[in-house]
DNA sequence: ATCCAATTTATTTAC
DNA sequence: GTAAATCCAATTGGAT
């Protein structure tokens, strides 16, 4: 196991190596393709993009070499790396070439400055700081909301050591039912922005109702915002930044505190943007890949993370550490998602073919074991809770979505749908509306297929000459009800309102 | 079991 | 206009 794991490593660094080297030659063409690109029309449909400064373009030329040990990286540094068969020099001389803006891979903060790719991010940042300061959350929010987190508040839960307790009367409660007239969501010209080069990995709304405010996390690194009341052209309307060197595996914004945003990378950072200070903050790295990223709802200082092959990492900002790790699946975590009735309850999806809920206050027993495990024939991307917290939708690539619901999660009901969205297209996740009604899910076809909760179907597809291209990545606004984005493989972003 | 090579795929950008 | 480039997926089928 220990030499597999070495090897394991050593092919990790190698490709780093390659790949850097590969960064260097394609950033010359990006950045002169950004020049140009700057410099004339854009063409298209597109009304919102995103901008770059040229005059920062000349400092991504002038490339550093840094030197990194396996250590500063995060690595063990016993037995994997020097300590081996030693006969590999090429651990000692482990250069990589990183320039500026790629910096990203610096192990320290990263001023927001730095990073930013436009003129000037200053409007952004007072509309960040300026939301904090707005009475915001709950109490404000739940009368929007005919009751829905009335309900979402009330009543002790569910799965206690496995055992599902009164679910019942829950479900006359409806929940499946809904009010929403999903014919009615539109898609409005000025609403269609592009926020990032290339692949959007990730999209998020801001939880607030005041500031309409869109993140996306791109293939490259980038973390792009897009308000989405700005007007076209208006300074810090839509803002990018360069914070990581990967893809952007995930971004949470926590509901208590809006002016730090966690980011996660494929490269193994976490980084918080901390709107106040103006940095990225670096608050975690390690050695292997960071697959997905979450937060329970009612716990801001607390961050879930899957790392490598399988396994989950929890890092509290009261240590700045660590505190807990386990490995419940065989293959990479594509997505972690707490339950809103009771945040001990957590579910992931992963590459294994296996969607499983568990109980975080179990971890530490003899034998843990999932709640739950939902198996379908390959790769599971995603799994999501209803809000309600009583359904799970999952995503895999065996081409169903699933949806589970009932006591125990045991009423089980795969619908077909085609999910194989080949390289170019980052994998389809499904998602919850606003209540436990609807699923929506991108298509194939530059469409949104709305999956009725009761009739286990899909019953309506969105569609609008203005999505251009597949919605592969959404994100349902958490309070504005029929606010859905949806995010493309070309960095594009539509949202999509009610009326 | 693990590894390699070939293949598929959508969108942007180059020409 | 069309062709080339993208390049941290996930197969499948062949090799070891």
């Amino acid at each position: 196991m220990a030499t597999q794991k070495l090897t394991d490593y050593e092919r990790k660094r190698l490709e780093n190596i390659r790949r850097n080297e590969e960064l260097m030659a394609s950033l010359k063409l990006q950045s002169m393709a950004t020049q140009l690109s700057a410099s004339t029309k854009r063409p298209r449909v597109e009304t919102k993009s995103y901008k770059v400064n040229s005059e920062k373009q000349p400092k991504t030329q002038d490339p550093t070499v840094i030197r990194r040990s396996l250590r500063t990286r995060g690595l063990p540094p016993d037995a994997k790396g020097l300590g081996g068969d030693g006969g590999d020099d090429s651990v000692v001389k482990t250069l990589e070439y990183v320039d500026p803006k790629a910096s990203a891979r610096k192990l320290g903060p990263l001023s927001m400055r730095d990073v930013y790719s436009g003129v000037s991010d200053t409007a952004l940042i007072e509309a960040i700081l300026g939301v904090e300061k707005k009475p915001q959350l709950g109490l404000e929010v739940k009368g929007e909301f005919g009751g829905c987190k009335e309900e979402r508040s009330s009543g002790a839960f569910i799965l206690v050591g496995g055992v599902s307790c009164d679910l019942s009367k829950k479900l006359e409660e409806g929940g499946v039912e809904s009010d929403l007239k999903v014919e009615s969501l539109t898609l409005n010209e000025e609403n269609v922005a592009r926020v990032v080069p290339g692949n959007v990995m990730n999209v998020r709304f801001f939880p607030s109702t005041s500031l309409r405010m869109v993140v996306v996390g791109n293939k490259a690194g980038n973390v792009g915002f897009w308000n989405v009341d700005s007007k076209e052209g208006e300074e810090g309307g839509i803002c990018m930044y360069h914070p990581h060197s990967g893809p952007i595996s995930g971004i949470s914004v926590h509901q208590d505190c809006m002016s730090k945003i966690f980011t996660s990378c494929y490269d193994g950072f976490i980084r918080l943007m901390d709107a106040e200070k103006e940095v990225f903050d670096l608050v975690y790295s390690s050695g292997e890949t960071i697959y997905s990223l979450a937060q329970q709802s009612n716990n801001a200082k607390c961050l879930y993370f899957a790392e490598g092959r399988g396994g989950i990492s929890m890092w509290d900002e009261r240590t700045g550490n660590i505190s807990a790790q386990w490995s419940p699946h065989d293959d990479r975590i594509n997505s972690i998602d707490f339950n809103s009735e009771n945040s001990n309850i957590i579910t992931t999806s992963s590459t294994d073919g296996t969607a499983c809920i568990w109980d975080l206050r179990c971890i530490d027993a003899d034998k843990f074991e999932s709640l739950k495990t939902i198996g379908h024939k390959r790769a599971v991307h995603s799994a999501y809770f209803s809000p309600s917290g009583r359904s799970l939708v999952t995503t895999s690539l065996d081409d169903t979505v699933g949806i589970s619901s009932g006591v125990n999660f045991e009423d089980i009901s795969m619908i077909s749908h085609d999910n194989n969205t080949g390289r170019w297209i980052p994998k389809f996740k499904a998602i919850w509306g606003w209540d436990d009604a609807y699923v929506f899910i991108g298509n194939k076809n530059r469409g949104i297929d709305v999956i009725s909760h009761l009739q286990r179907r899909a019953v309506f597809t969105l569609k609008s000459p203005y999505m251009s291209a597949i919605p592969c990545r959404l994100a349902a606004h958490p309070y504005n009800v029929g606010m859905l984005a949806g995010a493309t493989g070309g960095g594009q972003v539509y949202v999509w309102t009610l009326g």
